[in-house]
DNA sequence: CGATAGACGAGTATCGGTTATCATGTAATG
DNA sequence: CATTACATGATAACCGATACTCGTCTATCG
């Protein structure tokens, strides 16, 4: 975390107020990228809780939300679900929920041929797929 | 064992109080067999409100539960949003969600190859595929 | 028709998730 | 080290969706 870059005074982007380096922040984003999947507010708040002791709900939706218009995260939706957060700048992906832990996996690749579900007159703009099973701990298979 | 098909005095399995027919029953299974498109609660209470006055919403909750008890309607979730309903018996088939009108139109069939998405591991059991775009409707074509 | 188990509508309560409030804490800066 | 604007934690408030309550109504059946 030491990566030494400073931040710049560059005016970009909007004026928000100067952000600051607090334990709970590097906590929070650090949860976020070892885990290498999408994060409910609840789990988020657990795992910091281990490396920052007393660590509340309301900072973790307000960390949650900042890095979402800094663009360091991005929104996860799975049906009928409460939001999930993963780190941003990945490859283009789906996902992969598990019926045993309820963990979501990202799952790399996207399958061909999705444009020609749609009838003629629809314009798709996007798409999402969503797999349910077991995943390999669950199933009892080693990662 | 949840068949249910039971003999003439069934008392302990389905203790469901007999079914009336009433005029809101009727109106709010009509919309969603015309419709030929999931429908949230609030699509279902405007559109049965015009043939049944003065229904309200709780008689929508009602009557939907039931009749996906009674199997003859299908959840539908996507991401992010309230639920909604459409009549089952039909293909397994998917969705389109249109940006504009914000309908949600099904589409027939299924994209194959959909399995060689996730890692060795996984075991699918189900998926569900979400286009977006927008309608033909709101594209300015016909039907 | 009359009785009655169900169903209805309106309103209230509840629920999970999220946001606002505010007193206190603490990075960042000089 | 003092200053201060920003951040935090606890809790209340909020919100949309859904469930419950209750007095009234009605489909059903004898």
């Amino acid at each position: 975390m030491t990566d030494g870059k400073a931040h710049s005074d560059d005016t970009s982007s909007q004026a928000r107020p100067r952000s600051r380096r607090t334990r709970q922040r590097s906590v929070i984003q650090r949860v976020l990228l070892e885990a290498n999947r999408p994060l409910g507010t609840q789990e988020i708040l657990e795992a910091a809780q281990a490396k920052a002791p007393g660590l509340g709900i309301a900072t973790v939706y307000r960390t949650v939300h900042r890095m979402v218009e800094e663009g360091r995260l991005v929104l996860v939706e799975m049906p009928g679900e409460a939001p999930r957060y993963e780190t941003s700048g990945k490859e283009h992906h789906h996902h992969f929920r598990c019926r045993e832990c309820d963990d979501v996996f990202e799952l790399p690749g996207c399958p061909p041929g999705l444009g020609n579900l749609a009838p003629k007159g629809f314009r798709i703009e996007d798409h999402k797929v969503v797999l349910y099973g077991v995943c390999p701990p669950c199933t009892g298979m080693p990662g």
